[in-house]
DNA sequence: GCGACAG
DNA sequence: ATCTTGTCGC
């Protein structure tokens, strides 16, 4: 079956000359492939890669979060991470890279659009987080691979998914208190969780990433939203490559 | 053929 | 993702 054929993909183009020439591609799913079909490709060759056993730490030391931001004209992005501390969750350390979309968003694809400029950062970072957040789907995929199992399956670091809006599945809203979570039902399996994190707003979509059980990335998600609907991980990093961006562009 | 579709 | 006008509430 063509990829274009697959159910849940419509306007599926080849990428035309969005990628600039690209050098020799890495084996280890890190680069940006250069057609949907590749990038298909590598999510299948990766996903057995995943460990969804976990559980994944209990009382992790260090929380990283990842998220771009993205110029109005779409080329130009900044990726940043920061770590905190699991306990107090104060910003302990962050790195930020300023780059291009690495691919053009296509659900589904979407980790390869900011992978590259995410490893980057990373990399930048001297401590090394014993979980990292995405701001993302991770199981909660139409191939069970998103952004929060490559990432995690690539850095071979516990990770997991935070989605904003729902990619797949089917769902019911969860009680409206701060804790009540449904399950996330796609193609006859639970690939995820809806979870409340504050009464009175939108729910998040949680997911396992690598490494990590549910419940624990449920826990984890809770100990990190003890006010706000979304992971102090994640507001830190948007705070973060958004003022990169902006930065960026005035220099 | 018509929707649905992380960020 | 990003742009947008107004509105509600602390």
């Amino acid at each position: 079956m063509a990829v274009s054929d697959q159910p849940g993909y419509r306007n599926i183009r080849e990428p035309e000359s969005i990628t600039p020439p690209t050098p020799p591609t890495p084996p280890d799913g890190a680069s940006a492939p250069g057609s949907v079909a590749k990038a298909v490709a590598v999510q299948d060759r990766l996903r057995p890669l995943v460990d969804l056993v976990g559980p994944g730490p209990a009382v992790p030391a260090t929380v990283a979060g990842l998220d771009v931001a993205y110029a109005e004209s779409g080329d130009r992005l900044a990726a940043a991470v920061t770590v905190l501390d699991a306990r107090t969750l104060v910003v302990v350390e962050s790195a930020v890279s300023v780059g291009r979309p690495a691919f053009r968003y296509v659900p589904g694809l979407f980790a390869f659009r900011e992978l590259p400029a995410l490893l980057d950062a990373l990399d930048r970072l001297t401590t090394r987080p014993e979980l990292l957040v995405c701001d993302g789907h991770g199981l909660a995929h139409p191939r069970r691979f998103g952004l929060a199992c490559h990432l995690g399956v690539v850095t071979d670091l516990p990770a997991i998914g935070v989605g904003k809006t729902p990619l797949v599945g089917d769902w019911r809203p969860p009680a409206d208190v701060r804790g009540a979570w449904s399950p996330l039902r796609d193609g006859g399996e639970v690939v995820g969780r809806v979870l409340r994190t504050r009464a009175g707003v939108k729910p998040v979509f949680v997911s396992v990433g690598h490494r990590m059980s549910l419940d624990n990335a449920t826990t984890q998600v809770l100990a990190l939203t003890p006010r706000f609907r979304l992971p102090e991980t994640t507001r830190a990093a948007d705070r973060l490559c958004r003022d990169a961006l902006a930065a960026a562009a005035s220099s």
